[in-house]
DNA sequence: GTAGGGTTATTA
DNA sequence: TAATAACCCTAC
């Protein structure tokens, strides 16, 4: 189950847009290694963080934390540092500074201590241990804001300078270059590699389908005597993948970025859909092997979707779909995680109909998008009444800490008093607090 | 989701 | 007993 234990959260990592589940839980729920493949793991868990960020706009000294972890694994990796990992680390270190220069004045204080906060004690760290993140252009930022403590001119300059967007351009930058290294993930490329053997398969026995794209079949067709060699050799232990990724970086797939999912995926998707019904009564391409493995692969990720977002029900019937047509083990746990976490309380009947969309044939067949088990609806929030069901029990009190507060007060600053949003914002900080504790809060801070 | 009034516990 | 902090309830 190890190899299945990777290739899941791989896939999972790579795919989920939803900042609610943290890939932090996903890799200590697996508890990884340090095998070169959990290394891609951790890489891969990283480089979700960092975009989950992005996508919340948050760059924070969060960031520079993910930034520096990012170095260490690629370092055990033996892989060189980018000049966007390098920039990027600037620019941000910077953005982070410029959050405290909002005060007209460097002798506000907030400034201050931001530049021993970061420059002084976390860049000097970096500095003794010899990191390649500290570059010239760090340095000529340190010198920079170091001289604007003095230079009120400068000061105000730094001040006016937008780096944020920036910062956010090499970030983004660093994301597509690390993903493209790290190519496609296990599932996708075994999924892509079965869709072409069909393919081909289909083109050999004139059974020809003109709306695919003939160039990829022929492709496909070429290599694929090599792939399968590939696809078993995986099997058997997931090792040197590095191959695999080449290739696929040479017929595009491999360059994929997750951020543009669904689209070359999709189209690998929307083909599947189109030859479905074919396959189903003339082509009963897996053997029982195969169907048992997908089957199993399927009931695992549920479980382990579960692990990291106990809203998801168990004991919903998550094979309803794989026993219609167990073939599947394309991109989809994106759509699963997408409405299963929702926390919505609506019954399976009103899901079904959500899931086939407006084509009343049921072009999104259950065996592209499985059905999902339906959250259970929460009575009461697990923050509220002390995590008791029973009514008038408050939550033992408990005190803001100093951290809290600050990021309570750069909330508001960026977000304005949306509570929400701030608590989303610093999810893991204000994991405890609620957002009408936030406001609470805030109302005691300003004395209302 | 947010605002505002109310309640409870703690401290001076 | 008043002030304060954290939490709760309810209307919008």
């Amino acid at each position: 189950m190890e190899v299945i234990d990777q290739w899941v959260a791989e896939f999972i990592l790579r795919r989920q847009h939803n900042p609610r589940v943290a890939p932090t839980n996903l890799i200590s729920a697996l508890q990884l290694g340090d095998s070169s493949d959990c290394i891609k793991l951790k890489v891969s868990s990283v480089l979700r963080d960092i975009s989950n960020s992005l996508i919340r706009g948050t760059i924070d000294e969060g960031m520079l934390d993910l930034l520096e972890i990012l170095e260490k694994l690629l370092l055990q990796q033996h892989s060189l540092l980018m000049e966007s990992h390098k920039s990027a680390y600037s620019w941000t270190a910077a953005e982070c500074t410029l959050r405290f220069m909002w005060p007209m004045f460097a002798s506000d204080g907030l400034f201050t201590e931001a530049l021993e906060r970061i420059w002084t004690k976390r860049i000097g760290i970096l500095k003794e241990s010899g990191s390649d993140l500290v570059t010239h252009d760090l340095l000529k930022w340190e010198t920079d804001f170091n001289k604007a403590l003095e230079e009120h001119e400068l000061y105000q300059r730094i001040r006016e300078t937008n780096i944020r967007y920036t910062a956010i351009s090499f970030l983004t930058q660093l994301l597509k270059e690390q993903w493209a290294l790290l190519g496609s993930s296990s599932l996708e490329s075994v999924a892509q590699r079965r869709f072409l053997k069909r393919k081909a398969v289909n083109v050999e026995g004139d059974v020809v389908d003109n709306r695919g794209d003939q160039s990829a079949v022929d492709e496909s067709t070429r290599g694929l005597e090599s792939d399968i060699v590939d696809v078993i050799n995986e099997q058997r232990g997931g090792e040197d993948r590095n191959g695999n990724n080449r290739e696929n970086a040479n017929d595009g797939e491999g360059m994929e970025c997750p951020e543009n999912d669904g689209i070359d995926n999709g189209n690998v998707a929307d083909e599947e859909h189109t030859m479905g019904a074919q396959e189903q009564e003339h082509e009963p391409s897996l053997d029982k092997g195969d169907k048992t493995v997908a089957r199993e692969l399927k009931d695992y990720l549920l479980e382990i979707q579960r692990h990291i977002d106990p809203s998801i029900r168990r004991g919903e019937e998550p094979n309803t779909a794989i026993n219609h047509s167990v073939d599947d083990v394309t991109p989809q746990p994106t759509r699963v995680n997408r409405t299963g976490t929702g926390g919505q309380d609506h019954n399976e009947a009103t899901d079904n109909v959500n899931e086939k969309g407006s084509d009343s044939k049921g072009t999104w067949s259950s065996r592209i998008r499985p059905r999902l088990p339906t959250p259970v609806p929460l009575n009461v929030s697990p923050l509220k009444k002390g995590g008791l069901a029973k009514p008038h029990v408050r939550r033992p009190k408990k005190f803001w800490t100093p951290e809290e507060v600050e990021a309570l007060r750069e909330g508001v600053k960026e977000y304005g008093k949306s509570w929400k949003d701030i608590k989303n914002g610093n999810p893991a900080l204000f994991a405890e607090r609620t957002e009408v504790d936030l406001k609470d809060k805030w109302r005691n801070l300003v004395g209302g």
